[in-house]
DNA sequence: GCCAACGTTGGC
DNA sequence: GCCAACGTTGGC
C-alpha cells in the first residue's frame, strides 16, 4: 500500500466538504499537471492520503482520506462550461485523469505547515520542497508515520 | 496583496 | 530546440 498527500484550498472545497458529502466521497477532478496526474495513475484502491489545506489559515493536514476508485478519465476535460475543459484531449484518447478518494477520519488534531517544517524525518517530503506545487504527492511509509505521531502529540496551541 | 517558483506556450 | 513571456500556485 502507498501513501499520499492531496492538496486543496479549503475556500474552494474543504475537509468538512468533503466529510458532509454522500459516503463521505469524491471525484478529484480538475488535476492538470502531468506529474500530479501520473501519481493519481499511480494509486491503488486501498491507498491513503492525507488532505491538505492550502491557502488556509492554518495550512495544515487535517484528515486521512482512502482511494476508493483507481484511475478512469476526468470528465470536466471534456466539459465545455467547465474551468477545467481542455480542448486538446480527446475521447478516444483522454489526457487527464481522476480517482475517487473518501474520507476516513479526520485526525485527531490538524498539523501545521509550520510544525510539519519543524519535525525530524519530514526533510525530504515533497509537500515541503521549496517552490513545490505539485497538488498530489507520494508520501513515504516513513513520513507517514512520523506525521501520524505528531498528529496525536500535543502540539503548540489549538 | 506581493512575489518567488514553476509549468506551459509559442515565436523563432 | 531554445527561451522569453505569460499564467498559476501558494506561502508569507
Amino acid at each position: 500500500m502507498r501513501h499520499w498527500l492531496i492538496k486543496s484550498e479549503p475556500s474552494s472545497f474543504s475537509w468538512d466538504d468533503l466529510w458532509k458529502l454522500p459516503k463521505r466521497t469524491t471525484s478529484w477532478e480538475g488535476v492538470r499537471n502531468y506529474q500530479a496526474r501520473n501519481f493519481l495513475r499511480d494509486m491503488r484502491v486501498g491507498d491513503l492520503a492525507f488532505f491538505y489545506h492550502s491557502s488556509a489559515e492554518p495550512n495544515a493536514i487535517i484528515g486521512v482520506a482512502e482511494i476508493v476508485r483507481e484511475a478512469y478519465p476526468d470528465p470536466t476535460q471534456f466539459d465545455v462550461a467547465d474551468s477545467h475543459y481542455d480542448p486538446k484531449s480527446k475521447r478516444e484518447a483522454p489526457m487527464w485523469s481522476t480517482v475517487d478518494v473518501r474520507a476516513r477520519e479526520p485526525l485527531a488534531r490538524p498539523v501545521t505547515l509550520t510544525e510539519l517544517r519543524a519535525a525530524k524525518g519530514l526533510e525530504k517530503m515533497e509537500l515541503l520542497r521549496k517552490g513545490s506545487r505539485l497538488s498530489v504527492t507520494p508520501v513515504s511509509a516513513a513520513e507517514w508515520a512520523v506525521v501520524c505521531k505528531l498528529a496525536i502529540t500535543a502540539g503548540s496551541g489549538r
